[in-house]
DNA sequence: GCCTTATTGTGAAGAACTCATAATAAGTGC
DNA sequence: GCACTTATTATGAGTTCTTCACAATAAGGC
């Protein structure tokens, strides 16, 4: 682990320049996220709790939406799961989840800097200004892939969600 | 307005080809989706008793759930909303929401057949083998831009939900 | 038409998240 | 450093979307 003052202070002039007040709870959040990124809100207030044990669930959604607007943090929402949060934003990555156990692995884009910016509109659509693109990608990572090669395995097409 | 009998068939002889017994609730959800593309469950549920009063939410979550697992019906769900269900399946389109009234369009993709397919992964993550590459782009739409350029507007941020 | 079993309806419960209001504490000026 | 103002957090309940267990119903094969 490394010296942990440092992102405290970055994250606290952060927080500053979003005419945000500095408090305990704010600086516990952002350091649960960024040592469990893709993690829900629950995982997020265990982890923060073990700093600060009086944090409560409400104020950590608070918090966590707030930093979302903000784009302190960036959120996603994989299907059948809560919704996720993550430290790094700003660069345009994206996410893969394994259809089988749930496991989230960033990805980054593969088709330059802004990817998939530009749709193809359908002929009947009105075009929209985009904003963001977002890809998820699905699949089956390596480790579930192995399991479902042994024969008492059963496919099991939606565990998702790792408890 | 079609002739629905033709779709009836088709929908009939798919549920058929699944294994799938062919019900009146089915076929009204199946109608139901098709006529209201990217439309939650209750919306799907307030269609499909207009043809068939006696209908349950529960039966709708059921058959939705069934019919997505089945690739008939496709899901996806968009942030602060709940899950939009589509007919359209197998040809890998994508969807655009607009940030501040919620619509949604369909894409096609940008990239060809198969887009973003191959990511790049991190240096320090496991690759997964993908199976499904869903974009999700955010932007605002044509009225919606026009509604904010009035000076009473004020920027409406997480307003989607069309209920 | 009858029978078997998938499918649907019923009623309730659960997970994730939000709201209203009171208590607390961060930052500002003295 | 101390009081004060107002943002922030805690409390407790409520909402929304979805799922569960089990009984009632009906689709399709004989």
């Amino acid at each position: 682990m490394a010296d942990h003052t440092v992102d405290q202070e970055a994250w606290a002039s952060a927080l500053h320049s979003h005419g945000r007040r500095v408090t305990k709870q704010r600086l516990a959040v952002l350091a649960a996220v960024q040592n469990h990124p893709h993690s829900p809100a629950e995982a997020i207030l265990a982890a923060a709790r073990k700093d600060l044990p009086e944090l409560t669930a409400q104020s950590v959604y608070v918090v966590l939406s707030d930093l979302t607007d903000l784009q302190m943090l960036r959120r996603f929402e994989p299907p059948h799961s809560p919704a996720l949060y993550e430290t790094r934003v700003g660069d345009n990555h994206h996410h893969a989840v394994c259809i089988s156990c749930g496991r989230v692995e960033d990805v980054d884009c593969a088709v330059g800097h802004a990817p998939c910016l530009t749709p193809h509109w359908d002929e009947h659509s009105k075009p929209m200004t985009i904003q963001i693109a977002d890809v998820l990608y699905q699949g089956i990572c390596q480790d579930c892939q192995a399991k479902q090669q042994l024969p008492t395995q059963t496919y099991a097409t939606h565990e998702i969600g790792e408890r």
